[in-house]
RNA sequence: GCGGAUGUGGCGGAAUUGGUAGACGCGCAGGCUUCAGGUGCCUGUGGGGGCAACCCCGUGGAGGUUCGAGUCCUCUCAUCCGCACCA
């Protein structure tokens, strides 16, 4: 007999040769053989370096699903590509003058070598960076087309600015006030910058996640994040200035029934009204001071919650349009312009922040909701009848007369029912060189021009210094920045700024459907054929920036007709997988806890780490990477595929019997029952640890002291069953095993089908309880009746001790399962 | 403060609609084989008691519902994550 040894280095190359020969996983738009169509998707990696721990989960994850969709026999789409534009690689370049895209180029090399050697099954004809010509071409033309429906505007804003990368950042970008990439205090600061007019999709965003199949905690936070806040727009006159021209100040609230609480009025710092109002009153000054000092303060020093609430009258006041009654207006900085109007009525009595701010300065708080509780405390957020408000109103539950106040608001033209939301336009320009360039043209004479299509893309030139000196470094190229007016072909500049990476992530996988095509983004056609992705796959950390972004563009697009009908959505299912984590913490180059895939992956080969990271815990959870476990897996990928191996010498061609004896039974019995297991795990919620368990459960009934006479045939049939519900982990290892054992190709086999002959057992072990405690256990024969279980129990002697003496006063029977007598 | 999640052996984790808690694996212990071994194989392994048959305790904690609770209900503690002066 030949020796067997389990060698994935030369097992792993000989079937990834195969695949790659034969193209077996490229998938063609043209098809039409009737199999569904299945788009599985990871999220895109950012290449820098090699891969990470990380990578090899994600891809792992996402591999065994359109493995099973496969052989499920649906036709699956699953690309890659390289979110390529980006902060790290042009930061190396400043450090050493490497070109950004010399060393990206040389970190995709790694990762496409890498994803290779893992053996992921990748249509790699769609294969792009998104920093290549032919697809930020049409990152190009998307922006041109949310410009010209008005989607993308340039606008002087206060905007977030980060003082060590030098640019910009989104809101979104913005952590505790610190950068998310750098970890910088961010600062403020007014700036024309360009956005994307995302506000305007804020309820269909909303809305729309009702329908998507994504994990709750993902949905939750972007919930938050628009922030949708129903209420009213109350206009609060201001006659001081010039009576004859009275000013109107809108405000937001979401609290209407307390407007006759209202005691005074607060506008946010950065209101374009304040100085104005200030002026020639007593406070001007110090009104100028505190305005000064508002708009310098970190966002992390403004924002903290313990600080004293401060702020500086305006010596003017409003008129509360409910009662007539004069308020007093203040400039403080817990209002922010960003939310709402900038300004808002203050009702001490109903909000700690206003109650806070009355104390302080000894404003009056007047109660106007009354507590059922009946405590006098104050400030009081709970609800309850009006109190000391209107006639009218007086006695109503609050929430009752909250809808009456804005009713008779409308009616008087002072106010009207109104939704607000947090989520603010998203701020797409950097000042940076290593991004997409922003395809506009500014002219003198004719303003903002769009270039023109035919003229896309508007390549990134090269340039010298990459440093970034407070303005784009694209500014430096001269000759690239001084171009004619495509409309009056006078003398213009170029835009200089680059777009937020996010851009070109926000539409990667409708580029993948269509990949190759270079009249245009897409085809209609295409799209149709696979969006939306049926199952997308990624790191929670992505829960708002990518997937909100991407669920935008494609609400936007299908607006102006560019979706094909009914989708408007990018991601109908997803799955956040957990992080791995090294002796609990983080894997950090700094912490010297970095587990490497390419190490992992040369000592005991692609099937080993892909299956050790499924099976280490339920895939959304975080899991502590353990030395030793993997060690585990690669024995028992050794042992399987040996076993495979000699049994291929020994048992070939046996078929399984007719008849089998007992011993084959029992295994065949165990197969259908891996089947059933696996199938299920791959289903909903993508148990591949206990799938993996149940093959090693299978294949433990298989070892030969355990098979006792089992016939080859049914021994073959188990081994080749095992290896073919392990191919989604361990490809090669699977196809190799199965290859031998019966001369076929596992991914070109169906998923296979248990019988449901063999998933019916016919005696079963009879759980004997007396008052809920497990006294015995015997077998029963699967079809015995109440009363003969009740008679098998009773016969027990543990059963008869325990009886002994007592009154049973109640039987139960659970068929199939277990019989509890309870006693007195 | 608001929202979301998670608590099960020494460790990672299993456990259909409430029905045998601890599958599978790691680790550990003992044995066998080989022996130079860090390989391979077998057995055992929640805690406590007992020669044994068995018995008691046990899913963060306290109550409750039930013949029966890791699972359902109430309260509570701890850890992690997201948002946070959002009017």
């Amino acid at each position: 007999m030949a020796e067997h040894r389990y060698e994935p280095k030369q097992i792993e190359p000989r079937w990834q040769r195969v695949w790659a020969d034969e193209r077996t996983w490229e998938v063609s738009n043209d098809e039409a053989d009737g199999r569904e169509a299945s788009y599985v998707l990871e999220m895109l990696p950012y290449p820098s370096g090699e891969p990470h721990i990380g990578h090899l989960k994600v891809y792992s994850v996402g591999d065994a699903v359109a493995h099973f969709h496969r052989r499920s026999g649906r036709r699956v789409l699953h690309p890659m590509g390289y979110d390529a534009f980006g902060l790290p690689a042009e930061n190396h370049a400043i450090q050493t003058g490497q070109h950004p895209r010399d060393s990206t180029d040389a970190a995709i090399a790694s990762f496409q070598r890498q994803f290779r050697e893992w053996g992921i099954s990748i249509d790699w004809t769609r294969e792009f960076g998104t920093h290549e010509p032919r697809y930020y071409r049409w990152t190009q033309w998307i922006f041109l087309a949310l410009y010209e429906a008005g989607l993308a505007y340039r606008k002087e804003a206060a905007v977030k600015w980060c003082p060590v990368d030098q640019t910009v950042l989104a809101n979104e970008q913005v952590v505790d006030g610190h950068c998310e990439r750098c970890g910088a205090l961010v600062e403020a600061r007014q700036l024309e910058q360009w956005f994307f007019r995302i506000t305007d999709y804020a309820d269909r965003l909303l809305t729309d996640l009702d329908g998507i199949d994504w994990p709750e905690h993902v949905k939750t936070m972007q919930r938050n994040w628009i922030g949708r806040s129903e209420g009213a727009e109350v206009a609060f006159r201001c006659e001081d200035l010039d009576p004859a021209h009275p000013i109107d100040y809108p405000v937001f609230t979401t609290r209407p029934d307390t407007l006759f609480g209202a005691t005074f009025f607060v506008m946010a710092p950065e209101h374009p009204d304040v100085l104005r109002l200030a002026a020639g009153t007593e406070h001007e000054d110090a009104v100028r001071e505190y305005v000064n000092r508002s708009l310098t303060e970190s966002a992390q020093e403004r924002g903290d919650l313990d600080k004293e609430k401060t702020g500086v009258p305006l010596g003017r006041s409003v008129v509360n349009p409910v009662n007539g009654e004069r308020l007093p207006m203040y400039v403080a900085d817990y209002v922010l312009m960003e939310y709402g109007t900038g300004a808002i009525m203050a009702v001490p009595a109903h909000d700690e922040r206003d109650h806070a701010f009355a104390v302080r300065f000894g404003l009056p708080i007047r109660r106007v909701i009354a507590d059922p509780e009946g405590s006098g405390e104050l400030p009081y957020t709970g609800d309850g009848p009006l109190v000391d408000s209107h006639p009218d109103f007086d006695g109503l539950p609050n929430r009752e007369a909250l809808g009456a106040i804005v009713d008779w608001l409308d009616r008087e033209g002072k106010g009207h029912a109104s939704v607000n939301y947090r989520l603010r336009d998203w701020l797409l320009s950097r000042q940076r060189y290593w991004g997409c360039p922003i395809p506009i043209v500014h002219c003198d004479a004719c303003g903002l021009v769009p270039v023109p299509a035919e003229q896309l893309p508007v390549l990134l030139p090269d340039i010298e210094d990459y440093a970034p000196k407070g303005r784009s470094p694209l500014a430096a190229a001269e000759d690239w920045v001084r171009t004619t007016c495509p409309r009056c072909g006078g003398p213009a500049r170029r835009e200089t700024d680059t777009m937020d990476t996010f851009v070109d992530s926000s539409w990667y996988f409708l580029r993948y459907c269509d990949a190759s095509n270079d009249e245009a983004a897409w085809s209609k056609e295409a799209l149709a054929r696979w969006m939306p992705v049926d199952q997308y796959i990624g790191g929670v950390e992505h829960a708002i920036l990518h997937l909100l972004y991407a669920r935008f563009f494609v609400k936007a697009l299908a607006d102006l007709g560019h979706m094909p009908d009914g989708v408007q959505e990018p991601f109908a299912r997803l799955f956040t997988q957990g992080m791995i984590t090294k002796d609990g913490a983080k894997m950090s180059k700094s912490k010297g806890n970095v587990v490497s895939p390419r190490e992992i992956v040369e000592r005991f080969g692609a099937d080993t780490a892909r299956c050790y990271i499924l099976f280490i815990g339920p895939p959304d959870q975080d899991a502590d990477w353990s030395d030793s476990a993997v060690e585990g897996m690669f024995r028992f990928l050794s042992r399987f595929w040996r076993a495979c191996a000699v049994a291929a010498d020994e048992l070939a061609d046996h078929p399984v019997l007719d008849e089998p004896g007992e011993d084959a039974v029992r295994i065949l019995r165990k197969a259908n029952w891996a089947i059933e297991r696996v199938t299920s795990a791959m289903g909903g919620r993508f148990a591949f640890n206990t799938a993996i368990a149940a093959v090693m459960e299978l294949f433990n009934e298989l070892t030969p002291e355990r098979r006792g006479a089992a016939d080859p045939g049914s021994v073959r049939f188990g081994l080749a069953t095992a290896a073919s519900l392990l191919f989604p982990f361990a490809p090669h290892a699977s196809a190799d095993a199965h290859h031998r054992l019966t001369g076929a190709r596992v991914w070109e086999e169906p998923w296979p089908a248990a019988d449901p002959a063999y998933l019916e057992a016919e005696e079963f072990e009879l759980v004997v309880q007396v008052n809920g405690k497990v006294r015995d256990r015997v077998s029963a024969p699967a079809d015995a009746d109440r009363d003969a279980l009740l008679a098998l129990a009773r016969d027990r002697p543990n059963v008869i001790a325990h009886l002994d003496g007592h009154e049973v006063v109640k039987e139960v029977v659970v068929p199939g399962r277990l019989v509890n007598f309870v006693v007195r």
